[in-house]
RNA sequence: GGCUCGUUCGUCUAGGGGUUAGGACGCCGCCCUCUCAAGGCGGUAACACGGGUUCAAAUCCCGUACGGGCUACCA
């Protein structure tokens, strides 16, 4: 595969909705494919349907793939800017007859449908000058039908193999509507001989469009290109994911606090694999090893689960300046107010402890405000009694004198005091950390006071001294 | 219905004639430990089924079953 020399590859997607999962993955597949060979790669909107398209999902699908970094070379082509030169194609089958105007009215042919026949049945395919003629005149409306023609049609696809199919179970299907505009099949042709696409990589679903492509390519005498169709990422159901799986665009992950590179990373080991143990790739390194003969066939089951932790370890291998950077885009207030040290040393704290930046802002109120609010599960526990306030008492004293506020001072000054009333560490631990954090979890205690300042620990444990312990 | 593609632990996957069928997520246990994580160690769990071919089949062939996709004047 390493003589493959600068491939032209196209993500195409349709702007009837945001960049969904699925898409975002076909966008990716073309993407590794085009930088690993050296290629390039090009954004095609594809927006013939007018009802359906709109602006605000082109800007949605272009600002997704910008932050997932994918981005395309030169300027997105728009199909709608080309109807004349799919008309100028359909016009050149028609004279060259591989394709034939069809006045059959949508209701004949939904009642022929209806009856059991899947197939058009060849109505038009052989009408006279005249009868045209006479059907032109008469105003009445009509499709343009390719002629499909004997035998059979096959192509190697780089994932699937060689698939053939024959022509008598292939529609002599509508390449022009009758408003006059070009149907799917004739587009993606017109425009990937256009942009001289060398390797049409696209989801499975297209696998049996294939073929009908091909008999345009071959009736407009273009050079067919290689096409590799990607496996479809699943839902827990195992059909297709879709909307119904729930909010699945990629605006989602983002605003979920995913990293671009977290769901890059899971997106390429859905259906590919890099032919080592490896699990953990940054895009770079998803381009080094990229290689379609690692694509499989078999659709894959999206599971959250693992997206969360490979998340969580590209979280713990990122430096803390950009996980900043990273909450900051979700969530411009955080930490403000704090010295951006003082915020690192909290992110250094809670990195291996978040799977996406959302964690970040979830776990880390107190380190910019007293708690509210106490676990009460942990207060029962941990702050029974009179007993437990009365060596917190002395305990607060006692960090009150510390000289010098480090972690290692702190937990010296904790276990001294814990071994002269003959109880274990935990005993102070817990309770301590329930009066500085409110919660029963999170980093060392140690590490926790030295990070907060001795003033904020002894105005934090002056207030739980005045609630715990609760009323029983 | 027709065509087409597929089927290895629950999930993502390795393995493509001889393997104790490997790894990862999840789950469970242990270790570490001030908690929660992270990390380490261990465990759980799979070749859809039936026929061939072969000394030998998860692997090759044929069926069957099941699943996906397509079968639009959507893309």
């Amino acid at each position: 595969m390493s003589d493959i020399k600068n491939p032209k590859v196209r993500f195409a997607p349709s702007p009837t909705g945001q960049l969904h999962l699925g898409s975002a993955r076909t966008a990716l597949f073309n993407f590794l494919y085009a930088k690993h060979h050296r290629g390039t790669f090009y954004l095609r909107i594809e927006d013939t349907d007018k009802a359906r398209s709109k602006q605000e999902f082109v800007e949605q699908i272009c600002t997704s793939m910008e932050w997932l970094g994918l981005k395309w070379d030169g300027e997105p082509l728009f199909q709608s800017t080309r109807l004349n030169e799919y008309h100028d194609v359909v016009q050149t089958l028609l004279e060259n007859n591989t394709a034939y105007r069809c006045f059959c009215s949508k209701d004949v042919l939904e009642t022929a449908r209806a009856g059991g026949s899947y197939q058009y049945p060849g109505t038009c395919r052989d009408l006279s000058e005249e009868d045209i003629m006479m059907h032109m005149n008469s105003g009445k409306g009509f499709v343009v039908r390719l002629r499909v023609p004997e035998g059979e049609t096959h192509f190697d696809d780089m994932i699937y193999g060689t698939v053939h199919v024959k022509h008598d179970e292939i529609d002599d299907f509508i390449i022009a509507r009758s408003n006059g505009n070009p149907t799917y099949n004739l587009v993606v042709v017109v425009d990937d001989h256009e942009m001289e696409i060398s390797h049409v990589i696209r989801g499975e679903d297209h696998i049996s469009n294939t073929p009908k492509q091909i008999l345009i390519y071959n009736a407009m005498g273009f050079t067919v290109p290689e096409f590799a169709h990607l496996p479809m990422i699943l839902g827990p159901d195992k059909k297709r994911l879709s909307k119904r799986h729930g909010a699945l665009g990629v605006q989602q992950f983002k605003d979920d606090g995913y990293l671009p590179d977290a769901l890059l990373n899971y997106l390429a080991l859905l259906g590919w694999n890099p032919g080592s143990d490896d699990e953990i790739f940054t895009l770079d390194e998803l381009i080094a090893s990229f290689e379609m003969s690692h694509v499989h066939k078999k659709g894959a089951v999206y599971d959250e689960q693992k997206l969360s932790w490979i998340s969580g370890q590209h979280m713990s291998r990122l430096g803390t300046a950009k996980i900043l950077e990273g909450i900051h885009a979700i969530n411009g207030d955080w930490g403000e107010g704090f010295e951006t040290q003082y915020l690192y040393e909290v992110l250094e704290q809670l990195k291996l402890r978040s799977k996406s930046l959302r964690d970040f802002i979830d776990q880390s109120s107190y380190f910019f405000s007293d708690p509210i609010s106490y676990d009460e599960k942990s207060a029962r526990k941990n702050w029974k009694d009179d007993t437990t306030s009365q060596i917190m008492n002395d305990y607060k004293k006692r960090i009150d004198s510390l000289e010098l506020w480090d972690a290692d001072v702190i937990e010296a000054s904790l276990r001294k005091i814990a071994e002269e009333n003959n109880l274990s560490a935990g005993k102070l631990i817990h309770p301590t950390r329930l009066a500085l954090s409110g919660i029963s979890s999170g980093p060392s205690l140690f590490t926790l006071m030295s990070i907060l300042g001795k003033e904020v620990c002894i105005r934090r444990l002056t207030k739980a001294l005045d609630i715990f312990p609760l009323e029983s």
